[in-house]
DNA sequence: TGCAAAATAGCACGACCGTTCGTATTTGTT
DNA sequence: AACAAATACGAACGGTCGTGCTATTTTGCA
């Protein structure tokens, strides 16, 4: 019984930004502070690490003052990966969408990505960390995970069956084995360079990648990043989005 | 000053199998025992998730009796990595060693690899979840996992190198770079089996494997495994091992 | 069989954790 | 300016953690 306090973590986010617009409830102003913040500190620490303490220091406020803000640990974790999601889908999924659909979307969409993991050399991936931190503990908060990386790896996978259809790769290419060859090429190079401190790994990852591409590709071995892929026919049907 | 209380943990194991010949000290019967069960737990909760209580309680002893074998949980965590590595070492690593050298280790190698993996789907394996925890958390347990590590990639990269000079591999293959891409692999299968539960993800290390061998090879493009690769040559001399 | 030494137990400590609750302050609106 | 609602605070609780002590038990050897 009582009173059910409802914090404003049950009405949340979701669309903040649409109503950003009236010096909005200051709330979910330093709510949004605080979920940034939160996620440099995970990034460092991980989802795990991340404590509420350590947070309410890092924003000067009180422990109880930033707990209300999501009601549980678990709502803060959670808001942590949506925000996350957020950010890589703005840095390396959409800006690819201007470019012409088939290879150049597929690399560019590796080389953002690449991008994005040499930075979090120095500060982690939440995707990463967290696979390993909930790899066997149920709950919302690995749903949440899963999700996202879901998300993230069909794009990947749809980008490069685009890809396909446009002639640019093998008729036959396998999009799943593909996009597992790729994610291995990003999970050795953030395992080697951020763990093992081994300087070469960024050229490896990009090397592996032009062996990949050189192996599912209709023409010839080459190189590495851009080279004149003939721009056949655009006119395929049928691409959701 | 005072009277430094030297814990059994100082004049530790190191070398247990030689001396362990007669009835030996019960203590360090023991702290094998203990040391077992806390890579099993180390396994499923990580190294940073290994509690002396938990372990404690798992061997039905008191929280003291388990430390004092230590002297510290860092001392613990150090016992695991070795004990880890030591398995490690026993199941992948030497049963190749009755091969001839070449590409057939370097395939046993990746296979006894994939298999102790796929073991760990299951229970997890500390040198991936290790590297997660520790990858900006400086000290002797990083230290230890990293030495482990790499050591591990590098008997991987020596055995490529050694079918290299057998004749079993492009004269130019880079075997820095194919170890690098073997390693994600191993990586994807981790992770997309472990934490996303795809059930196809064996398949696709093997035929990833299979992609590595084709590109580095001299010979043609060929499916997977076993396949007659001409004996050559075996005097190559100055192979460390 | 005795006796020193090694191994284990028991207990308490300080630190940090997530969470609750009552209260104080700030905010947005009339 | 006044008032209700939203926000933030402070203190405390129960819990677990690693670790430091002091006893007590067990072991291995003379």
């Amino acid at each position: 019984m009582s009173r059910k306090p409802a914090t404003p973590a049950e009405a949340h986010g979701e669309h903040i930004g649409a109503v950003e617009g009236r010096a909005s409830h200051k709330g979910q102003q330093t709510k949004a502070a605080i979920v940034e913040a939160a996620l440099r500190l995970a990034t460092q620490v991980g989802l795990e690490g991340l404590s509420i303490g350590a947070l309410a220091e890092l924003m000067r406020m009180s422990k109880s003052g930033v707990f209300a803000h999501f009601g549980s640990r678990e709502e803060l974790q959670i808001s942590v990966i949506r925000e996350y999601f957020r950010q890589f889908e703005q840095e390396v999924f959409y800006p690819v969408l201007t470019l012409p659909r088939g290879l150049p979307r597929v690399e560019a969409l590796f080389a953002n990505w690449m991008k994005r993991v040499a930075v979090e050399i120095q500060s982690g991936c939440i995707f990463i960390s967290g696979a390993v931190e909930f790899d066997d503990r149920p709950g919302a908060v690995r749903d949440a995970l899963a999700s996202s990386v879901k998300t993230w790896l069909d794009a990947m996978y749809r980008a490069v069956m685009q890809a396909r259809r446009e002639g640019h790769l093998d008729a036959n290419a396998d999009g799943h084995q593909m996009a597992f060859e790729i994610h291995g090429l990003i999970l050795a190079l953030h395992y080697e360079a951020r763990f093992l401190n081994n300087p070469g790994s960024i050229a490896r990852a990009h090397t592996g990648f032009a062996h990949i591409l050189a192996r599912y590709g209709r023409a010839a071995h080459s190189a590495t990043g851009a080279k004149p892929h003939h721009p056949t026919r655009s006119h395929t049907p049928k691409l959701k989005e």
